[in-house]
Parts: C-alpha cells; sequence; structure tokens
DNA sequence: GAGGTGACGACCC
DNA sequence: TGGGTCGCCACCT
C-alpha cells in the first residue's frame, strides 16, 4: 500500500517528462533546468526539474543527468555525482569544461523546445 | 501537521 | 548592468 503510493507521487507526470526530455539530449549536446521546465510549461518550477535529477538516479532507466546544467552552463550538479565526474563525462562527449563550467555552453545548448519542434 | 530546504530561474529595484 | 527577492512544489526533519 505504502509502495503504491510512493509510485503515484514520485512518478508524477512532471517527473517523467523531464526523465524522456533528458533521456532524448543528443549526444554532445547539453540543456538548462529552465529550457526543461519552460518545454513542460513550468518556466518557474525549475527547481522541481533540478530536483527531478535527483531522484532520476533512482530510476531504472538511464538518465544522462550530466547533460542538464543551471543557465550559466554551470555543473551545479557535479557534487551530487558519484563515480565518474560530471565533467569527465562531458568531456568524452566532446564538450569542453573549464572552472566547472561549460566552454561555448551557447554552442552546446540543446533547446528542446525547438529541436522537438514543439 | 508544519516549517525549512533545494542540482534554478524570472522578476523587480 | 547587477544585486536582491520571490516563486515553485516535492522531500526531509
Amino acid at each position: 500500500m505504502q509502495k503504491h503510493n510512493i509510485e503515484k507521487s514520485a512518478q508524477s507526470d512532471f517527473f517523467e517528462q523531464v526523465y524522456q526530455v533528458v533521456r532524448l539530449i543528443p549526444k554532445g549536446r547539453v540543456t538548462s533546468y529552465g529550457a526543461i521546465a519552460r518545454y513542460l510549461g513550468a518556466a518557474r518550477s525549475s527547481r522541481m526539474v533540478g530536483w527531478a535529477m535527483n531522484t532520476a538516479h533512482t530510476q531504472q532507466e538511464y538518465v544522462p543527468a550530466h547533460r542538464v546544467v543551471n543557465r550559466n552552463g554551470l555543473l551545479s550538479g557535479k557534487h551530487f555525482f558519484t563515480g565518474r565526474p560530471m565533467q569527465e563525462l562531458l568531456e568524452e562527449e566532446g564538450i569542453a569544461v573549464k572552472d566547472d563550467t561549460i566552454c561555448d555552453f551557447k554552442k552546446h545548448f540543446w533547446d528542446p523546445g525547438e529541436e522537438l519542434s514543439l
């Protein structure tokens, strides 16, 4: 009973959508919390996107959370990453990272609203 | 049951 | 242009 309740609340549509969008991020591209939130129609709920990333690590499906950074291109969630550093994962995809910040963030930026032809 | 916190962003001054 | 404040909603204490 409790499990059922947890599933219902933890797997809200909003969170599910966030996971789906993050998984759709192409290799070598990155996006921001705000972009995802705006794409889902909750521009002012960017915090929830960040929280979704936190719970994303508990999801069965792999979620490339390292491709999601804040508006400044800063790897704000790197501290939450376990194992391989976020920077290393991004560099492997061809994204240069300097001082915990993505170089040419605009160039690598991937807007779901545009790429997904909203 | 209520208050505080948080991987952020937008708005206001 | 830059600093400060509010909002948003789920989770934790």
